[in-house]
DNA sequence: TTTCAATGTGTTATTATGACACAATGATAT
DNA sequence: ATATCATTGTGTCATAATAACACATTGAAA
């Protein structure tokens, strides 16, 4: 099946594989070189950017469905997801960038499933960093991380969804396992400071940040330093990942 | 137009007005007595009770699909309704209940846009219980207040429901305006005392729940007592309106 | 060998919370 | 009229959590 029939027949018949008027979007984080960043998609024939999407399949958990969108961008099976919001603004429709993608295809046609108004339910993915290799999707012609604070223009109201991501990160921070998915498996005390200072966007006391973070008692110290770094070697640590997960369901216990 | 006419136009023709595989329910919360309340619908012919709920219009947000079905089921207008958490277990289905309905109600019908699986949105709704007028919808026969601790059996998952709405409830307590809208315009401090014991269902320190809720300085005190009560008799107090909705973007910063 | 920026650790003041006691009130009982 | 008593109004103290802050240690680079 050529690429063109490929959207052809998602436009007239994806509405017998997937539930109408709704989809998922998912905002996929991740810490690299002491910046947050989000998975981005371009789409096609657009020099705007989205969110990677997708649609529910009838006999499927939309919990599911975002799994299954993160692992076809990013490869990644097993992450952290949860939803954080729903966006349902009569407004926030395809229609544009949809007519615009199906000239640019060379398909023409009057009436289909995709032109309806779409309802989305926002994902947040919190994932390792070096282990993803971005993917575009069909609809998309490069698929890119960006810094949250850089981010480019967006279609429909993308960027508004990102923006409430975010502040859900921040608000509920205490139960999100920023540490043990965005760090790598081994990782030294600033580097988790500056991961809540990035996630946060501000200055913690680093004195102070340590003294909490130890007392939940989710870290174990290795009799390892860091290796090749000017000045004082810090610490390597890593989660007890037992402890850790306990104390993410009663919300991590200490204010930031 | 008779009842059984209503009922197969919307069966045959809804999706013309509504969107797809996608539904609101509602947990309308009320103080009384006491005790917390939810608002139930009995489903005609069946001996089970349901949330109300109801389906978004092609033009409408979310929010005011949520608002419109609580307005019809209560007549109240402009009410504290925030979404909660999207239900989406592929097998939360009306397949059951519907054509027990059509059944009694005497349709047959081979096919139905309502017999698709619904991706459900929870909306939370704090509502004066005094003001309530229950009126049921045209899928049930009865409209009424339960105690959250005697709920009856209820279809589909509207008991996982309504036990997640508690549950966002109690843990984001800070964040709802459960004073202002639960309670009546004057009222005492233990009258609100209790409606916090009664939401997270344990006992407050009398002094130390003082101590906390009046330093947010939401609260006015009146030149007023509570008239004919035995024993002392309480002070009456009002919310400052805005230093309320002032502390609750904040969260109301205290601990219970 | 010295420098120096970053790390590891401890102390103190302030604030928030939890536990608790006693005086004041006013309808009810006598 | 007076006493009773459950309930309200208010204050104190011990403890825990947080914010602010200082100094010794390390080890690569100069």
């Amino acid at each position: 099946m050529t690429f063109e029939e490929q959207i052809r027949e998602h436009y007239l018949n994806g509405h017998e594989q997937y539930l109408r008027n709704i989809s998922v979007d998912c905002i996929i984080f991740g810490f690299h070189e002491d910046e947050l960043k989000v998975l981005l998609l371009e789409a096609k024939y657009a020099r705007q950017w989205a969110l990677p999407g997708g649609f529910i399949m009838k006999g499927e958990h939309m919990d599911e469905a975002a799994k299954r969108i993160l692992k076809h961008r990013t490869g990644l099976d097993d992450i952290f997801m949860q939803q954080f919001h729903v966006f349902s603004q009569p407004d926030r429709s395809d229609k544009k960038v949809n007519s615009q993608f199906l000239k640019n295809v060379g398909i023409e046609m009057a009436d289909s499933w995709m032109f309806e108004r779409f309802i989305s339910v926002g994902y947040t993915a919190l994932v390792n960093f070096t282990r993803v290799k971005p993917v575009p999707d069909s609809f998309s012609s490069a698929c890119d991380w960006f810094n949250i604070h850089s981010i480019p223009e967006m279609i429909l109201d993308h960027e508004l969804i990102l923006k409430k991501a975010l502040e859900n990160l921040q608000l509920q921070l205490n139960y999100h396992p920023v540490g043990y998915n965005l760090l790598p498996a081994k990782f030294t005390m600033p580097d988790l400071q500056k991961l809540y200072e990035t996630i946060l966007d501000r200055k913690l006391d680093r004195r102070n940040f340590q003294r909490k973070i130890v007392g939940t008692g989710i870290l174990q110290r290795l009799n390892e330093t860091k290796k090749g770094v000017a000045h004082k070697a810090p610490y390597l640590y890593k989660f007890d990942l037992r402890k850790y997960q306990q104390a993410l369901k009663s919300g991590m216990g200490f204010e930031l």
